[in-house]
DNA sequence: ATGGCAACTCCAAGTTGA
């Protein structure tokens, strides 16, 4: 059985419906994490995905972040263990989300959505909430881990774990997102048993998933690798491809992230 | 040196993002 699981920052669901729409349709994701949903609970738009047959989870709040987990209900069982912020880090902000799909009889996967904190700049308070936050992300995978070997740890990082994923590594020296610190947080989440998926099978390609609005950015590929999709050994020996869905950010009023996925054979 | 764009919000100028 190949399924496909993708992680995207769509930066408000609401005002992105068309390009969720035409995504759905074109790319027909099995698994889908999303972050960025700007809404409440009570507004989110969940016939956009029922009409195309799709089951959604969601946690969010007003105004800023928000995160959901999508299912093709047709060839994914529904949900098990939603888990809604980390219960080992007391947060008012909504930026995690983990479920479990069985996938088919013995073997199941657990999602884990993050939306981490942009941080604002090196050193401010935000700056240690999101070191925090990915410290106390580690300290739950470790757990999860004692109980799951097939866990997919997908969303917003806000970290571009090395020097190949940024177009300007001297302009971003040590800036957000560069920071020798919140690269080392990175590589600690990995040490648990995480692989950086596309990294490890796209080892030179230089590939971004999110360009400023600003400057003509996307144009002129001034761009960074801040979504990422993780996974634990196990899981990676069922995958075979792991990319990023550029185009869709060449479209009128898109997100300034572009969808990153895997593609699996179980 | 700064802002540039876009989405949000007690509807409109301030906040946030990355």
């Amino acid at each position: 059985m190949n399924f496909s699981i993708h992680t995207w920052n769509v930066n408000s669901v609401r005002a992105r419906a068309d390009h969720i729409s035409h995504w759905l349709d074109t790319i027909q994701p099995d698994l889908f994490a999303l972050q960025e949903t700007k809404v409440t609970d009570d507004l989110f738009p969940t016939s956009l995905f029922e009409k195309k047959g799709y089951g959604i989870e969601f946690y969010g709040q007003k105004s800023y972040n928000g995160v959901a987990i999508g299912y093709k209900k047709s060839k994914i069982f529904s949900p098990t263990s939603v888990v809604k912020n980390n219960p080992l880090f007391v947060d008012d902000q909504a930026r995690f989300l983990a479920s479990s799909f069985e996938i088919s009889t013995g073997f199941t996967i657990r999602l884990v959505c993050i939306y981490v904190p942009n941080g604002s700049e090196v050193g401010s308070d935000k700056y240690h909430y999101k070191l925090d936050f990915l410290d106390s992300l580690t300290d739950f995978l470790q757990l999860e881990l004692k109980t799951h070997e097939n866990i997919c740890l997908l969303g917003d990082f806000n970290i571009a774990p090395a020097d190949i994923d940024v177009y300007d590594c001297k302009i971003w020296h040590e800036k957000i997102l560069c920071s020798k610190a919140e690269r080392e947080k990175f590589n600690k989440l990995l040490a648990l048993d995480f692989l950086d998926t596309f990294r490890v099978l796209n080892p030179t390609k230089q590939m971004f998933s999110w360009w400023d609005y600003r400057q003509a950015a996307f144009r002129r590929n001034l761009g960074l690798r801040i979504d990422h999709i993780l996974t634990t050994k196990n899981l990676f020996y069922s995958i075979n491809k792991s990319g990023i869905t550029t185009e869709i950010r060449k479209r009128e009023k898109s997100s300034d992230h572009a969808p990153c996925w895997v593609e699996i054979t179980i």
